[in-house]
DNA sequence: TGTACATCAGTGAACGCGCGTTCACTGATGTAC
DNA sequence: TGTACATCAGTGAACGCGCGTTCACTGATGTAC
């Protein structure tokens, strides 16, 4: 029962190879510090074999970055679904963070390993990701706050700060993941209580210019 | 005019180029990627006589730690001293942290680079460090918050998340330099008003279990 | 104060190694007729 | 359907290079008497 495929679904699947096998790497060093050859033998092709798929390491990590906003994007659309059968914005939102990041690990820890430690043209494209994450965010917030004439700018003030707090939550359970789970609940309740002290702080906002 | 100095002293001197030299190089990229050869090149001896100074670049790497944390410190310092004499405390701190960061870009460059990016004896330094500095941080919240029964679990928590917000504007003023000044203006504003929504949450906590 | 010896920061040659990249190639898959 | 040719993912030898580390050394500085 051995598949056929075609010499372009071969490559395809070399291509995806290299890709899982630089983010297995990364879950143990930094983007700058792996090397083209080794990211090729442990793809199981000859080095050389590299420049087919990509044309540097550097350019392997701009595509790794796309493809490691998948599960935060997924947690956006997850969260957004938990709001309507769900009731608790926050709960739901910080429940889906803990799960997407049990999930993915090495994508997000590509991500905060690279987001201000690596090479320019990696740092650029996670930034203008996270951008617009934390745009999708303002997004919500207005829904939330409509009515009270939030200006964007307060709107993206806020969002920015709700990213900055989760991000450094994931960041933590990152960490933690060795020594043990137990943690891991005491990092997503802390995380629960900074964004409802936020949601709190929103609450008051409105009366301030 | 030429000074004569002890062995212990030329030694001294030596060993601080080789930080220096180490730092400003971080400025461009990460530790991981920065090799013995050249910081002993740029600090002007051989290769060979770096070994009389550190056992390798990672024990160099924690070393820097502390150094470059002494910027934060003085930070806490500054911010306590405005307090007094300034009234608004929000005001000053964010004021106080735009200096700081002005003034000692490498060694902030270093701490967000390898805080998540780096070998793991450097960031584990800096996770204890910046743990001290929360503490620190919780300390001034409970002056703060005396006589509303917060406990130690809530200050850490809301300490936590200042500390989030504040190195993510850390982070945002070092990408920004390059550009232009203005946006050092707008960051340090939304900063501002990240910690004062953050204040207006806390505000509002005291009524929560 | 002068002399003899110890210390040790820095030197310079040498090593083996993995690296990125070049090049001409192979042979299976794909395409045209 | 069969044949002749084109494509191209992967091969393997070779290159020059900077690396970390070893080793025996030098010669100025420091110490003991």
């Amino acid at each position: 029962m051995t598949e056929v495929k075609s010499r372009a679904e071969r490559k395809e699947h070399t291509r995806q190879k290299l890709l899982d096998v630089t983010l297995k790497l990364i879950g143990q060093r930094s983007l700058a510090s792996i090397s083209l050859r080794e990211v090729a033998r442990d793809a199981g092709i000859v080095p050389t074999a590299f420049y087919r798929h990509f044309e540097s390491m550097d350019a392997l990590g701009v595509e790794l970055v796309d493809e490691s906003m998948r599960p935060l994007r997924q947690m956006i659309r997850d969260a957004r679904r938990g709001v309507a059968s769900h009731g608790d914005i926050i709960k739901g939102t910080v429940e889906v963070l803990g799960i997407q990041v049990r999930q993915n690990p090495d994508q997000f820890r590509f991500l905060s390993r690279e987001r201000y430690g690596g090479v320019r043209s990696v740092r650029r494209a996670i930034e203008t990701e996270l951008r617009l994450f934390t745009s999708e965010l303002s997004v919500d917030l207005a829904r939330l706050t409509a009515g009270f004439d939030w200006t964007s700018d307060d709107l993206e003030m806020t969002a920015d700060l709700m990213v900055a707090a989760m991000l450094a939550s994931v960041m933590d359970l990152l960490e933690v993941d060795a020594r043990h789970p137990g943690d891991e609940r005491a990092i997503l309740e802390r995380s629960e209580k900074q964004l409802r002290l936020i949601a709190l702080g929103m609450a008051g906002w409105r009366s301030k210019p």
